[in-house]
DNA sequence: AAAGATATGTAACTTTAGTTACATACTGAT
DNA sequence: ATCAGTATGTAACTAAAGTTACATATCTTT
């Protein structure tokens, strides 16, 4: 849940070393398979690792900033995304518990020029590990590397999917598989989120999502009102996931 | 250099285990990182190899099919792309001597589906590591770790930007761009393509192609005749990958 | 309640890309 | 030289998406 303070100005971030917080309890819950590792070496770099804590729409990463660090989210999401001159945006995936983010990677191996902007979107707390710490995890334990180099293939799979995604498909039937897949996530009949940021998901216009969203409303699969979408019917969405090409 | 030998059916994998090679000397050219680990274990994983030797065109990986090893590229190129039920394609990126091949990697790793097809475009010959001797070269050489994570960051990072380009980017400037690149690479003023192969780059149809190289023609950029595209005027080309948003 | 900010609705229009349907041109094999 | 196969040219059309330009509606704050 997002605990929207309305003014922009105040997003921070706080890092902060604490060993009081039980860490490992919560290192658990987001990485029961890295919690499991029971090196020594790895038990320290965990207790050595910084919290940080970030408010909402807080930018973490963006354009050529290097960030010379690794993090665990333990909670909340970040958005990773792109931006085009004419004010459009996309999002290219999102890290959250469990995940591992693949940014701090590429600019802790000095690769090349990663174009993109991270911003959380709820508050995220994480904890920090150092790059040398996360170079030496790697040398001591094959479940930190196995966990690593899964994560790696997963996003590039999902990197892959994107591409055919945008190169082969309208945007209705995006618009409607993204819609779907958010109804599923959310448990509910009913989503808040606005036309402008449905369409920063998909890399088009919010008129373009407006119009597409008001043919879904006339063929009885949703219901439009200010700031939400309710689902009147999910295999009325599905028929254009799929049978639209 | 492709040497077609014109029929399709020819296309054949040969997989022969020769220790007779100097495969140390092809390991050197194209992988000299590699090249100079010197853990035993790793010079052992390497005389076990197996070799390969593709003929063009052939199909090495397709949809569902598990390819349960790990190949070094000493020669020649594989395009991995994907296709659409209306016939387009489009080249996600290439294989060549000094990658890896991370779809081995999200197969080995038994990930979820990767939906394209690696295709070889020259003859290739590659040296074939089992997933074990993968896992256990991760295992025992950081420079290896390292090879690979660098690896994957960059092609993480190219599957972005091409992410950014089919999202925002038209195509006559995306056309642009990529003869310009062949250009430069091909280190001449003549290109041997067809419309079609074109096409198939950037996931449109021939005749959109067709009608964007005239147009290019028509401002003396290209020189258009049968299988062959010539440099007219390299800043005008330019152009075209810039100013036309 | 009024004002300001945010969100949506919508029509008309332009541009880009995909589609259809051929015509023409070049190449290599017989 | 002829023919089959491949490659390109091109016009006319359709469809999808982006753009412009407002109108209207709904929330929030004062």
């Amino acid at each position: 849940m997002q605990t929207l303070d309305g003014t922009k100005s105040k997003s921070a971030i706080n890092q902060h070393f604490d060993v009081t917080d039980n860490r490992f309890e919560d290192l658990e819950a987001s990485y029961p398979i890295l919690a499991k590792i029971n090196a020594p070496d790895w038990i320290q770099t965990i207790n050595r690792a910084k919290n940080m804590d970030v408010t909402p729409k807080t930018i973490l990463f963006s354009g050529s900033a290097p960030c010379n660090n690794f993090m665990l989210i333990l909670k909340g999401t970040i958005r990773i995304y792109q931006t085009a001159p004419d004010g459009r945006e996309m999002t290219l995936y999102r890290v959250e518990a469990g995940d591992l983010c693949i940014l701090s990677l590429n600019s802790m191996l000095q690769n090349r020029a990663f174009n993109a902007i991270a911003e959380t979107e709820t508050e995220v707390s994480a904890l920090v590990l150092t790059a040398d710490d996360f170079q030496h995890s790697m040398n001591i334990s094959e479940t930190f590397r196995n966990y690593v180099l899964t994560t790696m293939t997963e996003r590039l799979c999902e990197a892959m999917y994107l591409i055919q995604d945008t190169a082969f498909n309208h945007l209705n039937m995006r618009l409607a598989c993204m819609l779907g897949s958010l109804f599923e996530r959310n448990q509910g009949n009913t989503l808040q989120i606005t036309h402008q940021e449905l369409a920063h998901e998909l890399g088009t216009t919010r008129e373009v999502v407006s119009r597409i969203l008001k043919e879904f409303e006339r063929q009885d699969c949703v219901k439009l009102s200010r700031g939400k979408i309710d689902l009147a019917s999910a295999t009325g969405l599905e028929w254009f996931s799929e049978n639209r090409k």
